[in-house]
DNA sequence: GACCAGGCACATC
DNA sequence: GATGTGCATGGT
């Protein structure tokens, strides 16, 4: 029995407990953490977000008018400090002209439209639209992560060569579209992927043991 | 010192 | 269409 995706859920909530993501004081600061966060450590995200707020920085109109090379000296600690300088003024530009640089007003769109327009900006991918859309609009989008492939490729839920959408279209068509859902799911995948190793070796009960297609990879 | 971390765009074949 | 490479800091 391999079980369904909603107990995976469940497995992993009992064992992690809730998660609490996004965190972040505001939809905009969430914004700016799914930019630093690309494949890039969490820890060194806050670091840089707190440069950001130390410098009164931290606005949408505020990135907007800085320079790239301030920009990008603020956001030293999250590394890939120079793309991401361009690629933060690339959402905020967008995001201020297009939004008066809004939540509210962004979070009346439809997913389908947001996606759209996020990923048409350049730098921003379908993991960090689908975080934008998820944590911090509040919008139903499953978010796919490398974590999200290992975890479901282990246990035989998907295939290895899938692509991002199809991986998205998998758990979407196998749990209720809701955001605190989604949202909790994708942060338990990380926590998932981040421990198992450790989990496997120290323990006789990792979370998903139960479940078959188990396979060391 | 090697390896990894909550990706993405671009060049090349 | 697939595969390879640059981008960079900080923790383990």
């Amino acid at each position: 029995m391999r079980g369904e995706l909603i107990d995976i859920y469940e497995a992993l909530l009992g064992h992690f407990g809730r998660q609490g993501w996004w965190p972040g004081e505001s939809g905009f600061e969430m914004m700016v953490g799914a930019v630093l966060t690309q494949n890039t450590n969490w820890g060194n995200v806050e670091k840089a977000v707190a440069n950001l707020k130390k410098a009164g920085c931290l606005s949408p109109a505020v990135i907007d008018r800085m320079g790239p090379k301030e920009l990008a000296e603020l956001i030293r600690p999250a590394g890939y400090f120079n793309i991401k300088a361009k690629r933060l003024k690339n959402l905020v530009g967008w995001f201020c002209q297009e939004y008066q640089g809004s939540t509210e007003l962004l979070a009346g769109l439809s997913v389908a439209r947001l996606r759209e327009e996020l990923l048409s900006i350049n730098g921003i991918g379908p993991e960090t639209a689908d975080s934008i859309i998820l944590y911090a609009l509040a919008k139903p989008t499953f978010v796919v992560d490398t974590y999200t492939c290992r975890v479901l490729v282990r246990h035989g839920f998907i295939e290895a060569e899938c692509g991002y959408e199809e991986v998205k279209d998998f758990c979407e068509s196998h749990l209720p579209a809701e955001v605190a859902l989604y949202n909790e799911f994708h942060a338990l995948l990380v926590a998932a992927g981040k421990n198992h190793c450790k989990v496997r070796a120290q323990c006789l009960h990792c979370p998903l043991e139960q479940f078959d297609h188990y396979t060391e990879t």
